[in-house]
DNA sequence: GGACTTCAAGTCAGAGTGACCCTTAGTGGG
DNA sequence: CCCACTAAGGGTCACTCTGACTTGAAGTCC
């Protein structure tokens, strides 16, 4: 059952032994943007659930679950957004597995978490009730484990890797303008951009097509619409 | 048991159960610098372990264990790390989760993948033996398991790291000439590397200080030694 | 002493970026 | 109907970074 042995002594214990100490489970980051309830402006948004059970009952917590023996780490994941947030994600990625012993009172549990990034619009708001609540990412309370660090990590590596890979095309519908791409990655980075630049960026980067329509009724200028393209990551976007 | 429950029905089925059915391993992807048999150039190995056991029985595989409830991920990391090659990493880092469900034979297996970089000339040849060898870490043979996946994005990650963060540094003295670490980077990277241009960008990202000593006796123009610089990583150089 | 090697420092053209300006094309108000 | 306003779209300019290249420095070896 050991999946990789190596030679000397100790190294090859019954793994049936030590498979009932640790457990294994899969919790998922799942961002959308939507207003800043004061501020108004577009910010990040993720779900909690809350503990019905001990250890950290009443507290908030990631979305997860153990993970069943049928299914792959990322539909799990899947799974547990569709639980969450009643929808399929526009970006699903593996963020970090967090093992410490201590972390997880009472037992030992190793998570493998993930992050997602999905529409608001589409957000089924059915979901939002008693026990799974929406807070801005950056203002969440207090959580249970070490879903605090968690969460801090996912933010740092969502703006990160929204500056050199196109995932902000996640959060917008099939076609988008720029203005909407740059107001994205402003919700995102909460930092204005400069129009001109972000423009000249985007287009250099070649993850957006034209096609060839416009938006009419805008009160200004029409702006163009594009369209993602779906080209293959280099390696180096892997991250 | 369960870490983190969603609210839904069947958010929460004994952990206990499933425990049984997912076993959890940590394998390391070891890394060092030495000569290539044939050309002689500094270049990449890696050291497999033999399994002796099924499933795959006699192939070469990483080395690695189940985790142990007392320990933390990186300790297990680094233990096999200790069996493997007699020594402690210079840099310790996880990789990724593998966890499809096809992945193991015989079994659900998820790991829990670290990478490592050692220097060479610390490695304790004596278990470099009939159940631990080396090998050019770009010329790997077919391996348990997806090994060779795992052995491919080990290799795509610490190559595209190297070139944006000091980790080059772990395969180096602690006092270096800038020709040393060029030629670990040249190593990992492969290519040629421009020695004015190298020694430019090295020293403007302010990842070393001058000792102020030179190497003598050196056939040539003596050249200046360095030591890193123990720097907070920036958040943008994690993962 | 001259050939040879690497270290060290500087030059130069091209690409990318941030700051800024200006025109364009629409709406809406007086 | 004209003008203010807004955002789109296009361009300039200075600065930085990078790759390619040149030159001088400081040693050893023959």
């Amino acid at each position: 059952m050991t999946e990789t042995v190596a030679a000397p002594p100790e190294a090859s214990p019954c793994s049936d032994e030590s498979a009932h100490a640790v457990s294994l489970a899969v919790s998922t980051v799942i961002f959308a943007l939507r207003p800043h309830p004061t501020t108004g402006e577009s910010t990040l948004w993720l779900p909690l659930v809350r503990r019905i059970r001990d250890p950290y009952r009443g507290s908030w917590a990631l979305p997860g679950g153990p993970l069943e023996p049928h299914e792959d780490l990322a539909a799990s994941a899947r799974h547990t957004l569709e639980r969450t947030a009643g929808l399929t994600p526009r970006h699903l990625e593996q963020l970090y597995s967090f093992g410490a012993v201590d972390r997880s009172p009472g037992g030992r549990v190793v998570s493998i978490v993930y992050w997602a990034l999905v529409r608001a619009d589409e957000v089924a708001s059915a979901v939002d009730g008693e026990n799974v609540q929406w807070f801005v990412a950056d203002e969440v309370p207090q959580l249970a484990f070490d879903h605090n660090d968690i969460v801090t990590y996912a933010l740092a590596r969502l703006r990160s890797k929204i500056t050199y890979s196109p995932i902000a095309h996640a959060f917008c519908a099939d076609e988008f303008t720029l203005g909407d791409l740059r107001a994205v990655h402003e919700g995102v980075l909460r930092r204005r951009l400069d129009p001109a630049n972000f423009r000249r960026q985007i287009l250099a980067g070649g993850s957006v097509v034209p096609t060839g329509r416009c938006v009419t009724g805008t009160s200004h200028r029409p702006p163009a619409l594009y369209r993602s393209q779906h080209r293959a990551p280099t390696p180096e976007e892997q991250p």
